[in-house]
DNA sequence: ATGAAAGCGCTAACAT
DNA sequence: ATGTTAGCGCTTTCAT
């Protein structure tokens, strides 16, 4: 009703043209104070607000940003990482008046239907894409089209893309590293899904610290998880007949998982076993006991992937930008650091 | 670059009007199969998809819904249940062929901000809206702008808004019933934020069950939590002094703090203090001790409440929708009724 | 079956 | 400072 109002009867009511009513709608100069005046008026009076999709046909863009979640998004809802990411990229979303277009891509047929959509300049101004799988090719795809693209997490391979990422290498190496300090010297480490840049860098990190504190590599201290809790389960099952003294944990949310596996087992955090995870979400705090945990800066992560993208929108997407955020241990009890 | 084609190209290539590629672009009949053919090979060749905000502009409408969460969203990305709604939301959207917008609106400033592009019909073609705290005038406004409406959760005013809820009271009933007919006589419960219509049909079902089993309504035995994990840890404590043997929780994440007081105080459940939860989302089957818990579907939910919209967009918003789920007890070990 | 022309509601040259 | 005019890329009457 009140909606029905256009741009043209806003003039006419003001007894200006159209043009002129749109300049004081967008605070434009060149327009008599006692003019914009009557028009703010006319505004306010009738509660007008533009047609932002004709806005958008005539200055071509929409202020709509695309944020999409590939392939395994069961996943995508089990763990809090999404939600807070979510919850950062609608923040800065926000901040920066541009409307959030949410995309979920669960299966390969959706991302087919879904893909021109997406793809197109029109609707969206540009594309958080969160990295799928290693071997997707949905961003390759998204590149040839030219649309402006961030992508949140490292791209497998190495193409001319703009992303963002945690350093996951250093993040892991810090908690491996923490673990020597502490003297342990059998040291596991329960991996997130492999098909997965993120789970590799974290393995690296683990690898990294062992090999430069001299410490071997036992194949049998590597259980592979899949970033959900009954893989961290069963994965702390795996190794406990391998009598390890602390385990890495690629997640928190597996963490909960070798948690459970290791109060049936009947041991003790930290007493028996050390644990170390990652991400350190609200959860980790709460748990019992308190995770030592790498944490991640989820938010500003989120925060940071919309304003790359609004920086490529501005400038242009050569050179590719490469964002790498620092994390940080929080010792708490699961270590066993306060004991030591 | 492949993007900057329009239709008009499309029909130039093809050799027809524009109005007849069109025409083959919407599978539209009245075009001779040989044209058809024609129009489709140079829509392939040349991959052109067209501009939805053209497109929208034109038929007046964009299909893109909006979800919006007001208010007290730090809660809303703490607790698993948003997540799995939003996935409800986003699968059905997918699924109709509708585009998701997300809103957050986390302070009154941003809601001011965002309420024109929300209000406004050119956008979105519909509204979902997550039911906030009683008092917020929200759900009033919007509907005063005519927008098409669903509603997610019990407004707390008799307003003729089309809403979609789960049977809270119900729920609630079968909870604390069980835990009757368990033999427990001093049954308590964690509340959720009572500014809330889903914590209040709660707490209702909670006395309703203890009225009709005769036992007396204790005013000590009523802890109020906010539905977060701490507030389940206070309102645990709160608890313990006042002995009861058995308590109904409004939410499977309060349930997790009152775990955390109850193993603090060297309390077993469920041989010390049985415990029912509310939500059954994928932490309660993998809790310690697996949680007996109220299930709610949520992912049906969000999937009926677009359906409803829908609904709604097709054949007007008179009169008002109303859904309610049914929800189930799902018993597992934090009961006890394995041993009882 | 096909096309010309008008229109969706706005912005932006361009002229005055 | 203001208005005229021409788009933005599509759909849709209305002729033919």
């Amino acid at each position: 009703m009140t909606d029905k109002l256009t741009l043209d009867e806003i003039a006419q009511r003001a007894g200006v043209s159209r043009t002129t009513a749109s300049r004081v709608l967008n605070n434009r100069p060149n327009v008599r104070p006692e003019v914009r005046e009557r028009v703010q008026q006319v505004i306010e009076e009738t509660g007008y607000s533009p047609n932002p999709v004709a806005r958008s046909l005539a200055i071509q863009h929409t202020h709509i940003l695309g944020l999409v979640l590939p392939r395994r998004s069961d996943t995508v809802f089990t763990d809090p990482y999404f939600p807070v990411l979510i919850q950062g990229i609608a923040q800065a979303c926000n901040d920066h008046e541009y409307t959030l277009g949410l995309f979920l891509l669960q299966t390969p047929e959706e991302e087919r239907k879904l893909l021109p959509r997406i793809a197109h300049k029109g609707l969206l101004d540009g594309l958080i894409i969160q990295v799928g799988e290693i071997g997707d090719q949905l961003i390759a795809r998204l590149l040839e089209k030219n649309v402006p693209l961030v992508v949140a997490g490292r791209p497998a391979q190495e193409i001319p893309v703009s992303y963002i990422d945690v350093d996951n290498v250093a993040g892991a190496y810090q908690a491996v590293s923490h673990l020597i300090r502490l003297g342990h010297t059998r040291i596991g480490t329960i991996t997130g899904a492999l098909n997965t840049t993120a789970a590799l860098d974290r393995r690296t990190g683990y690898e990294q610290a062992l090999r430069e504190h001299g410490l071997p590599l036992e194949d049998a201290l590597v259980a592979p998880g899949n970033f959900n809790e009954s893989s961290g389960y069963q994965a702390m099952q795996q190794l406990l007949p391998h009598r390890p003294t602390a385990i890495f944990v690629a997640s928190d949310v597996m963490v909960f998982g070798a948690l459970r596996a290791l109060s049936e087992a009947g041991l003790r955090v930290p007493e028996d076993m050390a644990l170390v995870g990652y991400d350190d979400l609200p959860p980790a705090a709460n748990a019992a006991p308190p995770l030592t945990t790498v944490h991640q800066p989820v938010l500003r992560f989120g925060e940071q992937a919309v304003e790359i993208l609004l920086d490529i929108l501005e400038n242009g997407s050569v050179p590719p930008r490469r964002v790498i955020l620092d994390t940080e241990l929080i010792i708490r009890d699961s270590c066993g650091a306060s004991q030591a």
